[in-house]
DNA sequence: TACCTAAAATTCGTATACGATTTTGTATTC
DNA sequence: GAATACAAAATCGTATACGAATTTTAGGTA
């Protein structure tokens, strides 16, 4: 009876996709020890199957997992959190860019839409709804991508931010205004027909702003001394 | 004495490696059907483990796997490889662009003398040994790359890569020299301390290039229409 | 109290076993 | 001869069971 059961799919593929919600929704968060047999009972199935929906969520990046010791739902260390965007702002940019020829006068209108109503959500702000409505956004410039393997990583890494964010939430609220006008800006560009490697950077660009807000506000300098790209 | 035994890990992990080096070596090649209990008879294993192990493969996309029929070690359809050419092509342009700023003067001399060794390579030109070279060039340019999930997603698109290489051979001579002509380069680029954003496009070319020899000499024009990028 | 040791409890790792599903082979019918 | 029906074999999926490794707890000693 927990989580929407599917009944569709294998044992495994049930663990798979409940262990995976618990952990995109924040019951299960970032250091939440995941015993094999606990889960098991919980679910109804036995440990083998759930063994294996565990390792298949590590091979993911949601899980790490630890011979002999056990499974615990990936951390939040800030550096991760680093890579992860940064990753992400490589990959949408190029995501968006392929899209771009191929996005039609609806898809415009779509994503036009969802904006509006970021910015209608600006006033008496709700930052689940927003990041809600963010990723809609994207994933509307995304959804003509041609090539579906960047769309899978792009998929995976908010999963990992999804994580994330269900535990501590991260967010620069007076990013946000600046956002939905950067938003506009994309928009633009695109239906101008503008240049694949112009659009690239300008969805690159967005990504890597919000980044550097959050980085700004928490003061946050993991690790690598990779700041020093502006001399 | 299967497989250069290293005998450390659990079962899991000796079957996960074992399996994972057949597919890359060519042993299993694509579409060769993984049937659990003759691979946990041939590792002395049971079958669970291989299982765990076969899974985890499919979650890094070296194996197909459909439901109560089983696993197949995934094919090598053009257009996926055109898709993972694509993806590396973006991932190791902004590897090596992050990388380059950290670059040292040894590693710059390492480069150079690889390089050195593929062009000595160009006569009785040997495939197998100038990709191999190729990648250990490549490789020097990202190992100091500072976001370890970008160089685990390179990582993972050249394995792909050798489980296709390895069956049918893919690769055209005539850009070999031309290759080691852009290598000389993008070293040159790297010294001179250009701006991230250059040796990034720079990379990336370098890549796709590779990918347009490869199109025009077989002819593979899969689905979308990407190419009209230069108008 | 702090520290070391040993036993108990917990949890993992995998072999085995068996039911469920799919595939293959064979006979029957038109 | 082709198509269908059915039986046999192969293979998958998972519950159960038990040994192995780790963590926790308890007890004793300096």
């Amino acid at each position: 009876m927990g989580s929407t059961m599917t009944g569709t799919g294998s044992k495994s593929e049930q663990a798979y996709a409940a262990v995976k919600e618990r952990i995109l929704d924040g019951s299960y968060s970032p250091g939440y020890r995941l015993v094999l047999g606990k889960i098991a009972e919980d679910l109804g199935v036995s440990v083998v199957p759930v063994r294996e929906a565990i390792r298949r969520l590590e091979a993911e990046g949601l899980v790490s997992f630890e011979r002999n010791v056990g499974a615990t739902v990936a951390g939040i260390d800030p550096t991760e959190y680093l890579y992860t965007m940064q990753t992400l702002s490589i990959l949408e940019g190029a995501a968006t860019a392929l899209s771009s020829p191929l996005i039609g006068a609806a898809d415009l209108a779509r994503a036009r839409a969802v904006n509006e109503e970021m910015r209608a959500c600006l006033e008496d702000f709700d930052p689940v709804r927003f990041t809600r409505l963010n990723q809609d956004f994207h994933g509307i410039l995304f959804e003509n991508c041609p090539n579906p393997h960047i769309l899978d990583l792009v998929h995976r890494g908010w999963d990992r931010l999804a994580s994330l964010r269900a535990s501590t939430f991260r967010f620069v609220p007076r990013r946000a205004r600046e956002s939905v006008r950067e938003h506009d800006s994309l928009l633009q560009l695109i239906d101008s027909g503008a240049p694949a490697d112009d659009v690239e950077h300008a969805a690159r660009l967005h990504r890597s702003t919000t980044l550097d807000a959050y980085l700004a506000l928490t003061g946050t300098d993991p690790g690598a001394d990779d700041s020093k790209e502006t001399p």
